[in-house]
RNA sequence: GGACGGUUACCCAAGUGGCCAACGGGGUCUGACUGUAAAUCAGAUGGCAGGAGCCUUCGGAGGUUCGAAUCCUUCACCGUCCA
């Protein structure tokens, strides 16, 4: 259980497979969020059908709604949740940054205000494990503390705790078939970063996280840091990058040897009117759409791109029709999902290096889906 | 025929002498979004410039005033009531 494998390499890039209870994850991955037990508008048959293979969860948000416990009542999150394959739990270690303005850390662990009730409620590395314990996921995080990449003596403070609690995570992780990946931080210095990947790295983990990106920082300086700590990071572990999502980002992480990515943004912009096209975006808000009979991409083998103009789905944006959100997220998840399995395969046949620079130049062009009509 | 009340920007609707190009809401348009406090948030919405600049507006016409969406006269239309 937990093995990874190396099928292709082609420069830095890999394709693998990483063995989980609920199924073989095959990488380059892209995971939709489902941040409180639901990718947001969509069922797990909508998910099946999109091909996704990993979907996460979140500790923080399950610990105040409904509770962990909860959950493990009534069955663990696959149950509950009636997902099937492989699962991921984040640690709660992003709303330490994502919800700074109502909380507090301190060496032990982090209070934080429930921006539900307003109720105190506490995590640390020990009730992380717990909780995550209690989910049930194939893959869960160890609490760390993702902070403002900009601030550097910050930073440092905060990837020191991060390794601190790794420890105290990996000593109190209870459960055999679920699969502790420890992240790195660090901000975006190279020093800090190096450090952070050789600490986690010397841990024997199954797998390695990279946290503290895609929070600001410019690309270039994400990009760098990824260069610095997969240098570091063992070649036989899985390397998941947390948070990244757009699909140049998916490219530019293939390439520097990362194997899962994770990210709000698909089903994010699909609720907020926006189309992520494979080299591009379109606001199907806009108003040059009303009368557009071309699907989203033309190009796009989704359920929404076979069945539906952009005019209709423009029009359901406006007269506010959730189905809007629905039909948005099928097509950006499917973008993003079927890119890195084309990576996959792109890697296996060895032709990724010529895939990825042809890629990543339409996205530097802006490339707009070609219509039809 | 008479008595009141009303007519404000795309729509609804505030404003009843200067702080009014005119509150607010809707609609419309545009932008943002990367381990989800996000079906959210921000901006624009008379015209032209596109820094705090100019021009044309508050049913029509005329008038009072240094100054009018706001006061007066008159016309038009709408509503309620009385004949």
């Amino acid at each position: 259980m937990f093995e990874w494998n190396t099928l292709a390499r082609q420069g830095k890039a890999r394709a693998g497979e990483f063995a989980t209870p609920h199924g073989i994850l095959k990488t380059p991955v892209f995971a939709p969020v489902g941040t409180q037990a639901t990718v947001k508008s969509l069922t797990p048959a909508q998910l099946e059908d999109l091909g996704a293979s990993l979907v996460l969860s979140n500790t923080y948000h399950l610990f105040l709604r409904p509770g962990d416990e909860l959950v493990a009542e009534m069955g663990g999150l696959h149950q509950f949740m009636q997902w099937k394959g492989p699962m991921l739990t984040d640690s709660g270690g992003f709303q330490v940054f994502s919800l700074s303005e109502i909380r507090k850390i301190d060496e032990d662990g982090v209070s934080f205000k429930s921006h539900i009730d307003g109720s105190m409620k506490r995590l640390s590395p020990e009730i992380s494990m717990q909780i995550q314990e209690n989910l049930g996921a194939d893959i869960i995080m160890a609490f760390d503390e993702c902070s403002d990449p900009t601030h550097s003596e910050i930073t440092q403070a905060a990837m020191r705790r991060t390794h601190a609690w790794l420890l105290r995570c990996q000593k109190a992780k209870k459960r055999a078939d679920q699969a502790l990946f420890g992240i790195v931080q660090g901000g975006v210095n190279d020093q800090l970063r190096e450090e952070s990947a050789s600490f986690v790295s010397s841990l024997d983990l199954p797998g390695h996280a990279i946290g503290g990106l895609s929070v600001g920082e410019s690309k270039t300086d994400m990009y760098r840091t990824l260069d610095v700590v997969n240098a570091i990071l063992p070649e036989n572990k899985p390397r998941y990058l947390m948070g990244v999502g757009t699909t140049q980002d998916l490219i530019e992480g293939v390439l520097r040897g990362v194997d899962i990515f994770d990210c709000v943004l698909p089903t994010r912009l699909a609720r907020h009117n926006t189309a992520m096209t494979r080299y591009s975006r379109l606001n199907l808000q806009n108003a040059c759409y009303s009368r557009d009979e071309n699907p989203i991409d033309p190009q796009c083998s989704c359920y929404t791109c076979q069945c539906f103009s952009r005019a209709y789905i423009r029009h359901l944006i406006n007269a506010k029709e959730m189905l809007a959100a629905t039909l948005l997220s099928i097509h950006n998840l499917h973008t993003l999902i079927s890119l890195a399995a084309e990576m996959r395969q792109a890697i296996l046949a060895g032709s990724f290096e010529s895939y990825a620079r042809d890629a990543l130049q339409k996205i530097h062009e802006n490339k707009k889906p070609e219509k039809v009509k």
